[in-house]
DNA sequence: AATGAATGAGCCTTCATTCAT
DNA sequence: GATGAATGAAGGCTCATTCAT
């Protein structure tokens, strides 16, 4: 028994690296093996020979770059499951934000890479990584509108919620598109810290979703009467 | 009188058609010149002959996308002007909702492509027509939020208004990824009628704007102490 | 009977004007029918329309430069047929040298580009054109070199002189070779008038013609001996 | 001991060998890589694999053609140093002709090519390997003429020298341009052993710089007096 | 008589993949 | 186990030429 189980797997790994970053630069298309292997310090050939395929390697990245950035920033913000939903609500917001800006992960990126232009390689990946966390917030959304909400109320709220989230992501192409365009863009925006826009998405979420609260149980009222 | 003033413009009109389409579907990189010139019906030369280059395609097309979804929908969703900043927002947001989600423009299949992989060739289109839009919208928001607020406050709220317009853009991309990839994907949202989406996020984006808007006058008065 | 024969051919001597240029700078592949229409301010189809081909029109187009370039240096430099062989030489090396050195006419460039990159176009025109003068300036030369020489000696002569006067024509390609290159390149020179450089070429071969005709006189007494 | 350190270096030799072949044959634009693979036997993408470019295989072909011929006609002639001034004329005369003769390499036809369309890709190969020997030449051009003799007078003689030797690339030229026309062309000058013209250039040229010397002294008498 | 539209062949280049060591 | 060499398919672009008015 060796003390690692495969130590030859420096070059299988910086190849991985190198795929994270060019992948998130690049997306699946724009990415080229002979680019990754350049920035891993290893043979055109490498690629081929340690992962088989372009595709099978995209797989492979994509998922490394998930657990990296799950294991770095938690699903659930740090805030224990018996905690009050607006708590719990906070944590997941926040957790979901720095995983999109963490700039040592490139999840974001990729992730916005492969809605833009679905390869179909990551069938796999998304079920067993986005699907739970996906799952767990609509929960604690459910708990937040209230009992008397709708599965299409719930999942409207849901969509305004995670749409400010990814918002990070567009914000980052954002900023490329008007760049390369050769347009000055007020990069006031980018700087505002991580924890001040999680904290405005919380409190601008809440106010939403009590609101929509607020409309079932009138409407009810409503009726009742 | 003809209907047409130039007829010889056939081919040209069906390489837009057929660009608008392929660009939206496939971004600039993976779209095929000669994909579009068999959609148009046209030589794989004609491309080169009226627009010269797949560049300027694109930009043209990107163009004729948006003047054809602009005219469909109206920026100010036909609310006047003189109307109150509630109803004109609304009248806003519905446009810009509606213009997303209309089928037969490409607008947002083509943004977001290019946000993914930015081309840099939409200088003038971003200028001329997307920066003006923005910009009205931010003035909306602003008398909404109130006088006290700060521009980095007004920021963060139109952050998280256009972030749910824009989820449209998204979920249609994020039904391909999970459809691609063969997973089965609730449709149920996407079968929520328009009028109604746009509803819940004027409702839902006033209500956090309220809410910004009641802090910041909150703590305006504790420091008017 | 019209005062002009062929009024219309307005089109067409612009479309020759512009193919003298055209094909002078660029030779007979890397000039395009578009390049030179537009220069003519024709459209794309003139050149197939008046000259059926890319072809007879660079044939033409020779024609045309060297009629243009022959009329303003006749052949024999002025100098009467009665005048001694020296000074007719004189006259026909002022000639060559005006004529490869005159801007106006595209002639120089035109014989390099040919000569670079035969096309086989020309059979007539060189025919026509070049051969009789080439046969007229040997006949003086043999003067020159005296009856004693060979056919093989005359010959040689020829080719050392114009061998020089063709140097301006390699000049003016060396000078683009150098400068394009991006190297720089004395052009002194250039700068030298060409009246100048026609009494260096022929004081020069006159020293040489003298110097093979001693040559062959001595020869021819050693051998009488 | 093996023969070849690199064997694996076959392709691209055989590459250089047919880019030389065709290059020269058909300058720069005219070649096709195509052609050029065809005749290397390789595949159509051995070029950008070896070369990356047409552009750099290009250039590698122009230095590779010109040492392959300064190596077998070393600029000197094989006259020594120590030799008068008239020997040493003599080799350089000698190397220059056998250079631009030699089948083997295609340095001539190269050049010709080059600057009748110059690509501007050969900066350094003409830094390197052209300019150090035009200076040589040019060094004793200058002893031959004299001390007396003005820049002016030197750059004449060295014209009038240079293009007797470079017509042997005009002249191989002219052949093709008489024969791609149909005409029949005397190719007795073609017959002439090299070392006979080597022989003629140098004593017609030195006849002639002779007398440009003579003049020179003749002048300065006159303006002493 | 003259033109704008359209064509098809050909070229250079890129790139994922395979082959032979 | 790993690599440099080599491959073939495909894409964008150019351009002389033809077609239909």
């Amino acid at each position: 028994m060796n003390t690692s189980k495969k130590p030859q797997n420096q070059t299988r790994d910086q190849l991985l690296e190198a795929a994270c970053q060019v992948f998130a630069d690049k997306g699946y298309r724009d990415a080229t093996i002979a680019d990754i292997c350049r920035r891993a310090g290893a043979n055109i050939a490498a690629v081929n020979y340690h992962f088989r395929d372009k595709k099978t390697l995209y797989a492979e990245a994509w998922r490394v770059g998930f657990h990296r950035s799950i294991k770095a920033h938690p699903a659930d913000g740090g805030v224990p499951a018996g905690a009050p939903a607006e708590q719990r609500f906070r944590g997941r917001i926040l957790s979901l934000i720095q995983r999109f800006a963490d700039p040592a992960s490139h999840e974001l990126a990729m992730i916005h890479k492969e809605m833009a232009n679905p390869t179909g390689l990551l069938a796999e990946v998304v079920r067993e990584c986005i699907r739970p966390i996906r799952q767990e917030l609509g929960a604690i959304v459910r708990e937040l509108v209230g009992p008397g909400a709708g599965d299409q109320q719930v999942m409207l709220c849901l969509m305004s919620i995670r749409a400010q989230c990814f918002d990070r992501v567009v914000r980052e192409r954002r900023r490329d598109l008007f760049t390369k365009a050769g347009i000055k863009h007020d990069a006031e925006a980018d700087r505002i810290p991580i924890e001040q826009i999680a904290d405005h998405v919380t409190r601008f979420s809440l106010a939403g979703m009590q609101d929509v609260r607020r409309q079932i149980e009138t409407d009810a009222a409503d009726q009742s009467e």
